[in-house]
DNA sequence: TGCCAGGATGATG
DNA sequence: CATCATCATGGC
């Protein structure tokens, strides 16, 4: 990975990354696509205009610190998907899928924004997650440049009442948020530790927060906590992604399952995995 | 109108 | 341990 620091922004070259996949597929919820390769988003209190032409990305905006600190982790530009594309693209059953949308970054979160963003997408579909999230942060997030909000601090929403989170709509999960915020304003839920503990120990701990299943769970261990192994490949994407391996699961499910669930994910909502899967299923 | 959407929960066989 | 109704909301 290439960098250079020009005087607007930030310039890298990334191969194997392509911007739109990787906004779009259904990851994160606070990108607003201006234009083709081009997305407007805030992460960490920080807001930034990102541009894709070919295999360069444009930082606009960004000096070499917010790079450094931000960018380049929450991005994941330091990671070898070439390999990882590779390695999923031998296999029979993975490659259709990955060759679908052979750009899909894993993006590293802020694990408090992808704890809220998925308790609140139980049941629920990615437009109105969106704007569920966007109303959550303009109405308890600090306020940014250009009409944008930080998302809420876990203090700022543990003393929230639900009357005060009606406005959101969002309908029965509002305790669980509340629930969520208070259990790491006061110190009970550390992410930062449990982002450290061995899977299934930070799975356990993840749990004891109300709302979050097996499926949160897995989202807010592989979005907000960097854990390539979320989505145990033998007990979840069998089950429930309807996928079936007959030649028995690639190698690469042990050391990145969470990426090949992502393509997997995309894949059958958005490509020809939603025809497929349905023929199979009737 | 009924069904679905990045599910989880509590009750019941 | 498996199944099932229920939950709030909005789009189709």
């Amino acid at each position: 990975m290439e960098y250079r620091v020009l005087p607007h922004g930030i310039e890298v070259k990334a191969s194997c990354f392509d911007l739109d996949e990787t906004l779009s597929c259904g990851q994160c919820f606070r990108w607003d696509q201006l234009g083709p390769g081009n997305w407007r988003g805030v992460v960490s209190g920080r807001t930034i205009i990102v541009r894709q032409s070919e295999d360069v990305l444009l930082l606009e905006g960004a000096d070499l610190a917010d790079f450094q600190e931000l960018w380049r982790p929450y991005f994941d530009l330091d990671r070898d998907y070439n390999a990882l594309r590779q390695e999923m693209a031998e296999h029979p059953v993975l490659a259709p899928i990955v060759a679908f949308a052979p750009g899909i970054h894993i993006l590293a979160q802020p694990a408090w924004e992808a704890l809220c963003s998925f308790l609140i997408s139980q049941n629920n579909n990615i437009p109105r997650i969106r704007s569920i999230v966007s109303r959550l942060c303009a109405d308890f997030g600090e306020p940014l440049a250009d009409g944008l909000f930080a998302f809420p601090t876990p203090e700022a929403l543990a003393c929230v009442t639900l009357e005060q989170l009606a406005p959101l709509r969002c309908g029965y999960r509002a305790p669980y948020l509340i629930d969520a915020a208070r259990k790491v304003a006061d110190g009970h839920l550390d992410l930062e530790a449990i982002a450290r503990l061995p899977l299934d120990e930070a799975r356990e701990r993840l749990r004891s927060v109300k709302g979050v299943g097996p499926k949160v769970a897995e989202c807010v261990l592989l979005y907000g906590m960097g854990r390539m192994d979320a989505f145990p490949a033998d007990v979840w994407i069998k089950r429930t992604m309807g996928i079936l391996f007959p030649q028995g699961l690639p190698s690469c499910f042990a050391h990145c399952a969470g990426l090949a669930q992502q393509y997997i994910y995309h894949w059958s909502r958005c490509g020809p995995g939603r025809e497929i899967l349905q023929e199979q299923s009737s």
